[in-house]
RNA sequence: GGCGGCGUAGCUCAGUUGGUGAGAGCGUUCGACUCAUAAUCGAGAGGUCGUCGGUUCGAGUCCGACCGCCGCUACCA
């Protein structure tokens, strides 16, 4: 089979604090989970994201602290490296939306749909502070809520009753950051004509087959509701400059723009830094790619309408195969949120909890279809009663058994039953029923069906007493304890991309190779096994002492 | 308010186009085993499928209303 190339896009954080669990079992895990399958199955992934350095929030941030908001890029980006690294999370390229290349690209993709009708340039009204002589955000200014009478609520939006404002329609409006009273002014924006690309996203919206019903309904009716065109440039002096700083130095494209705009200039930058400067083609254009994007459930219209409207204004680039948006993970009911202070950073969770371990209690609870909550217990339990219990044990007793009783030695499968055959057999089948699943992004499935083929391993040795045969019957513990370790073999590449680590202790143990292909590799008889520790502790509860 | 999703065993969740007595993992009870990190294997118990009404020979599955939770509502991305 032709080597498919597929894309796996991941949705760019913000670089203003950690991360915590919510996010990576939103996104990032089961980008690399997906990524890590199709790697294996030999298909050729380019899986990348970065940190979003222009996100408001960022900026936020750098206003409190009184700081450049690259300061606070220059601080987290680093943190997301080693989080990746320590968790297993296998991007080719991890960049930020502060690269030369990045700008260029974003202004390339801008002076595109310019040329082609999907741009144009209008004057619209806007408050400005005339004591700090410039223009403001909505959510810079503040006022009294028209609808409720909340005193301090912003621009954009009222905290109290939560509805969404324009900021003319507060009632004596402040700005915050002089605290003048604002006054409105004309100012030029470019606008993306999503109105004009409506017709065109209709029709590939309705002809899209697999997508999560959440995402594709969403979206469907997002559209049909009509789309407004956009501003994408901003009074900003932090983001990507407009070609030839065409309305001077003090526009900007705006955030939501450029970002998804990243999933190309990462493309572009992986293939500069391989040698290949016009490798990134192969995952972008003709019918050939599949791109996969992997988000949370906030950023679906963003993946399915914007990005796909400007990848159609464009004209030249492919639209996402997919976009298996996740639900989110949540903590006692709460939404994890780095702002509000709900849940701890994945970089503490990975002191008291082994990479794998973790992703695999992740990977469990993964949000596909709802709202999943997970507590520290709820790790605990996974991890002791699922993964150590019935995979970790299943290759302690196989290693020990042959260790002991065949000075570590695989033996000799003298005269199979068919019970010893249909073992693997089910092994085998299992592997197709995890492939299966992992096209579909079904990935807590395909975990399930992984572990069910280590149960059957498990169940296999208590039928058969490998233990008690061989006092008796040597050559028939043999014959069973040789089949059980072909079944690790399989289960092992079956869980491969959900606990890479470990995979690769076995792998190693085994003597075969580590994530390459997709299929049990047989261990022959009269092999050295090598030595294997076990591969996962246990987890004490509370897995933070009981301060929370 | 509008749009979308969700509400199924103690817990976390599956349930294709409506159809034999509603499922899985974990927990729990009983039994077996003792090679293995007191791990494993087998059997059982446990649910008026959010509420009410409707369509149908038949609805967790379709329709309506209501309750609750989540997201979006275009200046968070």
């Amino acid at each position: 089979m032709e080597p498919r190339p597929i894309l796996v896009a991941v949705a760019w954080p913000y670089a203003n604090g950690l991360q915590h669990l919510g996010h990576i079992g939103g996104a990032y895990l089961p980008a690399d989970i997906f990524a890590r399958y199709h790697r294996a199955r030999g298909n050729d992934v380019l899986m990348v994201s970065g940190s979003d350095a222009h996100g408001t929030p960022i900026t936020v941030r750098a206003d409190q602290e009184g700081v450049d908001p690259i300061d606070i890029v220059n601080r987290y980006h680093p943190e997301f490296l080693r989080q990746w690294d320590t968790l297993g999370i296998s991007f080719d390229l991890f960049t930020t939306t502060m690269t030369e290349n990045h700008h260029d690209v974003t202004r390339s993709i801008f002076n595109r749909l310019r040329e082609r009708g999907y741009i144009d340039l209008r004057t619209t009204e806007q408050m400005y502070d005339p004591e700090a002589e410039r223009f403001l955000p909505d959510r810079y200014v503040e006022g009294t809520c028209p609808h409720c009478g909340y005193p301090r609520a912003r621009g954009d939006q009222c905290e109290n009753c939560g509805r969404t404002l324009d900021p003319i329609d507060l009632i004596n409006p402040v700005s915050r950051v002089s605290g003048a009273t604002p006054v409105l002014r004309e100012t030029e924006h470019f606008f993306l004509l999503l109105s004009k690309l409506e017709p065109e996203l209709l029709a590939w919206l309705e002809s899209r087959e697999g997508w999560r019903r959440h995402v594709i309904n969403w979206s469907l009716q997002f559209v049909k509701d009509g789309l407004h065109d956009r501003a994408i440039t901003r009074d900003l002096t932090w983001g990507v400059r407009l070609p030839d700083d065409e309305l001077g130095e003090g526009k900007r494209i705006y955030v939501w723009f450029d970002a998804v705009i990243g999933y190309l200039s990462a493309s572009i930058e992986w293939a500069q830094r391989s040698g290949d400067p016009e490798a990134w083609r192969r995952w972008w254009e003709g019918p050939e790619p599949e791109s996969y994007y992997f988000v949370g459930k906030d950023n679906i219209p963003f993946h399915t309408v914007i990005w796909p409207a400007i990848l159609l204004g464009h004209g030249d680039l492919d639209l996402p195969t997919n976009v298996p948006a996740n639900q989110y993970v949540t903590f006692k009911g709460e939404k994890a949120s780095k702002s509000a202070g709900v849940g701890r950073s994945v970089l503490e969770y990975l002191e008291v909890v082994q990479p794998d371990a973790l992703r695999y209690a992740l990977a469990s609870v993964l949000p596909e279809q709802n709202d999943t909550e997970l507590t520290d217990d709820e790790i605990v339990r996974r991890v002791n009663d699922e993964l150590v219990a019935v995979w970790g044990n299943l290759v302690n007793r196989v290693l020990s058994m042959i260790g002991r009783n065949f000075d570590g030695v695989v033996p000799e499968p003298a005269d199979p039953q068919a019970a010893d055959t249909e073992l693997v057999a089910t092994v085998d089948r299992a592997l197709d029923e995890v492939a299966a699943s992992i096209e579909a992004v079904e990935l807590r499935a395909a975990l399930r069906a992984a572990m069910s083929a280590a149960q059957a391993a498990n169940a296999y040795l208590s039928d058969n007493e490998p233990w008690k045969v061989v006092k008796n019957d040597p050559a028939r513990a043999g014959t069973v304890l040789h089949h059980a370790l072909q079944a690790v073999a399989g289960v092992n590449v079956a869980l491969s991309p959900y606990i890479p680590f470990a995979s690769a202790s076995v792998a190693e143990a085994l003597g075969v190779p580590s994530g390459e292909g997709w299929a049990r590799t047989e261990i022959p008889a009269g092999r050295r096994l090598g030595a294997l520790a076990p591969l996962f502790s246990k987890l004490d509860s509370p897995l933070f002492g009981d301060d929370t």
